[in-house]
DNA sequence: GCGACAG
DNA sequence: ATCTTGTCGC
């Protein structure tokens, strides 16, 4: 089964649906927690990612609709009952009774309501992705791509090395909050996106994350080569999952006892800055070719490539 | 009370 | 990632 990526736009367009529908419906007096309704929508771990995301419909609107939604956010609270100052005479004046800064969970919660599972529909997507066979990896037309990102701005910029470092930029606002996990729906739909308006068909694509040393064998990496049928490398800077098995210069990571990617210790840089690269295959490569890739990738780039597109997106004024 | 799950 | 504050779960 191939999903397109209309089909990905569909479900994060459902996604701020769902949030604001069941925002609306809670009815004055009631209570519910970010979790509740994390945990409505198919993952708890989606709750610290809800406080911006009610803000940014009530405020400015979702990406997709851009029309401010007046939400009764006050009624969403801390798990433990507690709430932010500016909560508390709304709260009050609806009956609802606020001590010490905090609700009463067991008198005034309120039933969530049945919202779409997105998070879970997307967490499918992950788990069924086509993740390549063993290509024949080329060296002439290597991309690096990282993206930044400024109020409800993002800057996608994209290092090609074929005869020196040509660098392409996009600009799109996100259409999904940053949930660990999720990265790809944030961040790699828009690289996608730009993929197509520069028109590039690269050899291969590294990234700024994982590839398949994610929970779900699904990383960014592995979604953004699948979409562009492109031989593709994560290349992260801190660790999802997984545990790194030895203290060598490259060090295997482990996930459940499976081998999913490498941990390449960095040159230290005056006592401050990450210890470890980590690289796992994304789509098309496999664990061994991975690392070797892409060490002589970085060999022929003189540097770290996915660096390169870094300062790149720093460079946005 | 404190550590945490890419970016 | 950005902002320099706040959230959840152990």
């Amino acid at each position: 089964m191939r999903s397109q990526l209309s089909e990905i736009k569909e479900l994060l367009k459902a996604f701020w649906e769902e949030v604001g529908k069941a925002i609306l419906s809670l009815p004055p007096g009631g209570v519910v927690t970010y979790g509740d309704i994390a945990r409505s929508l198919g993952d708890v771990s989606a709750a610290r990612a809800l406080p911006g995301v009610l803000e940014e419909i009530k405020r400015f609107g979702d990406p997709f609709t851009g029309k401010p939604l007046p939400l009764p956010t006050h009624r969403v609270v801390r798990s433990d009952g507690t709430v932010r100052d500016e909560q508390i005479e709304l709260l009050k004046r609806e009956g609802v009774e606020v001590r010490e800064g905090r609700v009463d969970l067991k008198r005034h919660s309120t039933s969530i309501p049945r919202m779409r599972p997105v998070l879970n529909e997307l967490k499918g997507l992950q788990r069924d992705i086509d993740r390549g066979g063993e290509e024949e990896v080329k060296f002439d037309s290597v991309l690096a791509v990282d993206v930044a990102y400024r109020e409800r701005n993002a800057r996608v910029c994209g290092v090609l090395f074929e005869k020196g470092g040509v660098e392409l930029t996009f600009h799109h606002p996100p259409l999904f909050p940053y949930i660990p996990g999720y990265l790809f729906f944030r961040e790699g739909v828009l690289i996608v996106m730009a993929l197509r308006e520069w028109g590039v068909s690269p050899s291969l694509i590294l990234l700024d994350g994982h590839g398949l040393l994610h929970p779900r064998r699904a990383g960014l990496a592995t979604h953004l080569g699948y979409f562009t049928q492109t031989p593709s490398i994560g290349v992260a800077k801190s660790l999802l999952t997984g545990k790194v098995k030895g203290v060598e210069e490259i060090s295997p990571v482990y996930l459940d006892g499976e081998h999913l990617g490498w941990a390449v210790r960095k040159r230290v840089v005056a006592g401050r800055g990450e210890k470890h690269l980590y690289i796992s295959p994304g789509w098309g490569v496999g664990v061994d070719d991975s690392l070797k890739i892409y060490l002589k990738v970085a060999k022929i780039a003189g540097g770290e490539p996915v660096e390169m597109a870094h300062r790149c997106t720093k460079r946005w004024r």
